[in-house]
DNA sequence: CAGACAAATGTTATATTATAACGTCGAAGA
DNA sequence: TCTTCGACGTTATAATATAACATTTGTCTG
């Protein structure tokens, strides 16, 4: 289901871009928050907390939960990653500078999760919730399913 | 947030509609999966499990946690209630013959969730969906923000 | 550069959410 | 009646996440 061409280029284009935006907005981008983005994106599907801390063991960190849960954090702040709340997982953001609410397709198959940013279908989003006058804050949209590659 | 007059009132009729529901379906309806539909409608936010746990301890079962669950599990297939995956509560379906996905709004402020299901928006998401050559099986649209009544 | 402060990380413990595995019992059909 | 299967009991543990406090490191200021 992965889009790109070479998953390496993909995966480095995507750290360079954190780097810039954190020395932009004057954030630490740390070894550490650094490392944990680079392992969410090296994983093929979305990456759990607890996959993420073993990945780290073995390397310079002495990881224990909190190690990964607030690197976690940061880069759900700073917007260089989702997190997927129907699964408990985390995915690499393809367009950190962007503002739009994303959406998600996760193939029960193949556990691929493509991220979707239709301004169309947030637009849609937004208008019926007004008719709720409801304003909203935050949109979780992930839709289970298979993916073409699996059909 | 609530839409009801009488909140007694639809209790009592989602209880009785479970009640139509299961024998038709020839379903045991049991005591334990009864009282947990129940304490999912008294309350006027989305139910924790270990929350009905608590409240199930005290009356007539031994409750441990798969006690809950399994009642949980037997009510989320027979679409008597909703999970809301966010927030891992669970909320009574208003609607449980109709087929149409729902979607929710979950006030940050007085914790209440409502159920949507306006098909203009399941419409907008399946054609985006197809345009991905997607074949959704389930969606999960819970968006959190600020309710009427919390404005 | 020293000192002070804040932010990041280390560490220990525990909270919260959920399921596996196996045993017992009773309702419903053969 | 027998038997079978589904529901529930019970014990244990897996999986996800955070609280609270200690220590280290980076940065700013003088």
């Amino acid at each position: 289901m992965l889009d790109c061409q070479d998953h390496e280029v993909c995966i480095e284009r995507a750290m360079s871009e954190a780097e810039s935006i954190c020395q932009e907005k004057g954030l630490r981008f740390t070894d550490l928050r650094r490392e944990v983005l680079r392992l969410i994106w090296l994983s093929h599907v979305p990456a759990k907390a607890y996959d993420i801390l073993e990945n780290l063991k073995g390397k310079e960190w002495s990881a224990k939960p909190p190690t990964v849960y607030r690197a976690l954090d940061f880069l759900l702040e700073t917007g260089l990653v989702h997190k997927l709340d129907s699964i408990n997982a985390y995915i690499g953001r393809s367009h950190p500078r962007e503002k739009n609410a994303c959406y998600f397709l996760i193939c029960t198959d193949c556990n691929e999760a493509k991220e979707c940013c239709s301004s169309e279908l947030s637009d849609a989003i937004e208008l019926a919730w007004n008719k709720n006058s409801f304003r909203p804050k935050k949109i979780t949209l992930e839709v289970f399913g298979q993916c073409s590659a699996c059909r």
